[in-house]
DNA sequence: GCCTCAAGATACAGCGCTGTAAACTTGTAT
DNA sequence: ATACAAGTTTACAGCGCTGTATCTTGAGGC
């Protein structure tokens, strides 16, 4: 059973191929008797247009490359659900590319070494430096993802991630809280993310007028929230007087969470929680979680919109976008109202 | 800056175009000297096979696309990452297809109106029948997932869903429990998954010498763990007496979990609450949360092999896998131990 | 010294489609 | 009637690669 082609169709509607290539790509100008011969023709052998050898042609593949660490991590998995109905939007079909967040796979991700499978890749990079971005990056179009690395010469979009957590800080702060933890340093290996949102913290104390205590920021082994609440639960044990925590992702407040619970600490009237990603984790804890929340539909439609200009043959210097945030508000952190405005960071900004 | 092709390196290294394919493929009959030159020729103008190209002819795409309702959805993004990982240690790239259910959006997975895309199409069906999947089915390789429709013609793979909610129940009837509820059947849209899990639990029952009381069956508004909790909230305030709950997923069993706590009733010691499919929800509840575990592994390679036995040319009529399950304990079961041996389920049955 | 054979290298066709340009067919203005 | 524009259809090259068949070369056997 041999694959129906363009030849064939065209023999059996006896008009020449690039007709029915007309018909199939509804070109303007087929009289409507000949369509409709083409058409009956495609519907009684069942053809279908070969993709591959369309691309060979044209040149473009009509798929995106998303590179992010972990496919099942809540906040990439919602990420790429906005990304790919973002790129469905467009036409745009997704390939996943899982690193996580080695080196070597992210080297991999860039050095491309097959061409012609994508137009375009979106990648959210871990470990790999700008440095090693700009010069392993070949001329696919790319879109750079996160807090990590940014050469000037690619396009990246990210939140801001000093305002949020500054912000997140004067939020708690509204509340009356005056011993705001960090926690999410991993020792021996400070993310970008880490480092912004530690920033932030300290900005927002400072900007407050209070002096940041370093026996708040809480250093945590890895990233399972296991070793996260169990940096919190030592520290409590230490006796450090915490009510608040800024957390530097949901994982990590769902860990501070427990720990909280196993001290007997009420969350939020001890100590306020606040996670951030603003994930499907923070539905399911007790209490659910306040947590700073990136525009993910942003992220993905200012990263597709910036990759799609790429691939529609914009060239210049990598443009930085910064999309909005929130803070979404449940039960780890006080209900009374804050005084404080809540900024909502810059809106994105659409090129013209 | 135009793209290298296979031409270019020739004409530098001196030679044909074939010997650089063949030195790209290592092939084994190139001289080594030879082998050097066109090595040199091609790092030194950067070379990268263009993939669309070599597709075309030979016929292979090394893509199988992957059809499932949500991305982001914890069962799925987990059994994601499971495929994506079997598949690259295959050598295949998965480009990932949501269908939010939708039957539309089901049959355009079939109808794979653009042919020579993927080799084959790994697919979590809900709303299509089988029927329509036999119909709209051509002849790209096919292997379904999950409880849903599952025609004769198609591979197929899942749990024993029947077996394992007879085990749940078994397991909570062996820890004493004897009013044991079963969450999770949404009115007028009885999935299939659903369907066989309802029937496994009141066979456990049954199995038991125990009579299924209609009135255990709890019914949920839709599919949000809100409503699942409403459920639950709705049978209390009746004045059901539980003392245990399988839910149909780890959603329902989040809501569950809430609802006890909203109504005073401590988990597990008042009521035991089993969930389903042990998703990453489980580990952020409180308490945690057991939960049937599907072999997400399994289900990956064995979904897989049979795929891949039909790109190599395997031709014959729908095989039927049943992979294993277990049950992950956590928190929400008592942890005193059972008296009941824990069947395993069937072995995964690599063919020969 | 001649023949055979395998390894090494190549020429060439063609995968299935679309872009280009050219050919043909009307309809309309002159 | 004639020219010309607009609408319609086609021939053909070629995207970049690989499979097949073919050719070349040098070693080994008699």
């Amino acid at each position: 059973m041999k694959r129906v082609r363009l030849v064939d169709v065209a023999e059996v509607a006896g008009v020449s191929t690039k007709t029915v290539s007309n018909v199939v790509h509804d070109y303007p100008h087929v009289a409507p008797e000949l369509r409709r011969r083409v058409q009956a023709a495609i519907d009684k052998l069942g053809y279908r247009p070969n993709l591959t050898a369309r691309r060979l042609v044209t040149g473009k593949t009509g798929m995106i490359a998303l590179a992010i660490p972990e496919i099942d991590h809540p906040y990439f998995s919602e990420l790429s659900r906005q990304i790919a109905e973002e790129a469905a939007r467009r036409n745009y079909r997704v390939i996943i590319e899982q690193t996580l967040g080695k080196l070597e796979a992210e080297h991999a991700v860039l050095e491309d070494r097959e061409a012609g499978l994508v137009d375009g890749i979106i990648f959210h990079p871990v470990s790999i430096g700008a440095l090693s971005i700009a010069k392993l990056h070949h001329d696919t179009p790319l879109v750079l993802l996160g807090e990590g690395a940014m050469p000037a010469t690619s396009d990246h979009v990210m939140i801001d991630n000093v305002a949020a957590a500054a912000e997140a800080v004067q939020f708690l702060l509204g509340q009356g809280r005056r011993r705001i933890a960090f926690l999410g340093v991993v020792e021996d290996d400070v993310t970008f993310s880490t480092d912004k949102r530690l920033l932030g913290y300290q900005q927002g104390l400072i900007e407050a007028g209070l002096d940041p205590d370093p026996g708040l920021v809480l250093s945590v082994q890895d990233f399972s929230s296991e070793a996260s609440g169990e940096a919190v639960r030592a520290a409590l044990e230490r006796g450090v007087s915490i009510d608040g925590i800024v957390c530097r992702d949901d994982k990590f407040a769902a860990g501070a969470l427990r720990a909280c619970a196993a001290a007997g600490i009420s969350v939020p009237d001890g100590i306020a929680v606040l996670g951030w990603d603003d994930t499907a984790i923070g539905k399911y804890t007790t209490p659910s979680l306040t947590s700073v929340a990136p525009d993910k539909s942003a992220l993905a439609s200012t990263a597709l919109e910036l990759l799609t200009e790429r691939i529609d043959g914009f060239r210049g210097v990598g443009r930085h976008r910064i999309v909005p945030h929130g803070l979404t508000i449940r039960q780890s952190t006080p209900s009374v109202p804050s005084e404080l405005p809540m900024p909502q960071g810059e809106p994105a900004v659409p090129s013209a």
